[in-house]
DNA sequence: TTGACATGCAGCTAAATTGCTGCATAATGA
DNA sequence: TCATTATGCAGCAATTTAGCTGCATGTCAA
């Protein structure tokens, strides 16, 4: 538990969740094209998504493969939200949706 | 966003929430009762649970009483489950829980 | 008014974390 | 075989963070 929260406190580990949750099976490579960052620290950060299950891994000959895994994100909505507050809070949030007020991040 | 999840990095924050899920509207004194932990720390982490907005509070005289909010907390599903995957996430966990497998934290 | 209580604010130290460089390992393909 | 490519591992410097102590502020009640 500690280790999926702690594994989302950082804002490139995020960054690197959001561009798995767009396209899953990237290798390393593919995921740090584009972003500001050497190649070893984005290994560490992918290591600490596994350690949490956030991203499982799959070995193709050289290439390690990397996809996003839902469960440990679902766990956290049952942990403080009860059936109703999560109902109010969906709702707040389609209605915030619905007034483009979305600045995320 | 990023303070969102900086402030649920911590297990003692994470413990705060726990208590305030179970009971809302308790003081800065009663939050702490029978946790290990100075006063001042508690405060600490009060005001980054209260910038994140995880926490919102309200004063009555000289005591400051602690709700939790939960439109935060369901922020982080909409971020990275979309509602195949979330539903088959809610799935599994429904299925550890009719297991017992619940060994939180 | 005055003592007790609820809380805030400043500053210190120890520990954890981030991103980097440098080097090692292993698989692919010409 | 051998150069190239994909990745891992170790270690370093700078920054952040957690919990503490000490003191200040403001409210309640006798």
């Amino acid at each position: 538990m500690d280790a999926i929260f702690k594994a989302l406190a950082d804002p490139t580990r995020r960054k690197l969740l959001d561009r798995l949750f767009r396209k899953q099976g990237q290798t390393l490579t593919e995921l740090i094209d584009g972003l500001d960052m050497r190649r070893q620290s984005a290994t560490k950060h992918l290591a600490v998504l596994e350690e949490a299950q956030l991203v499982t891994c799959q070995w193709h000959g050289r290439e390690k493969l990397h996809y996003l895994n839902p469960v440990p994100i679902a766990e956290i909505n049952r942990r403080w939200l009860d059936k109703f507050s999560g109902d109010r809070a969906a709702a707040i949030l389609n209605l915030r949706d619905a007034l483009q007020e979305n600045d995320n991040e």
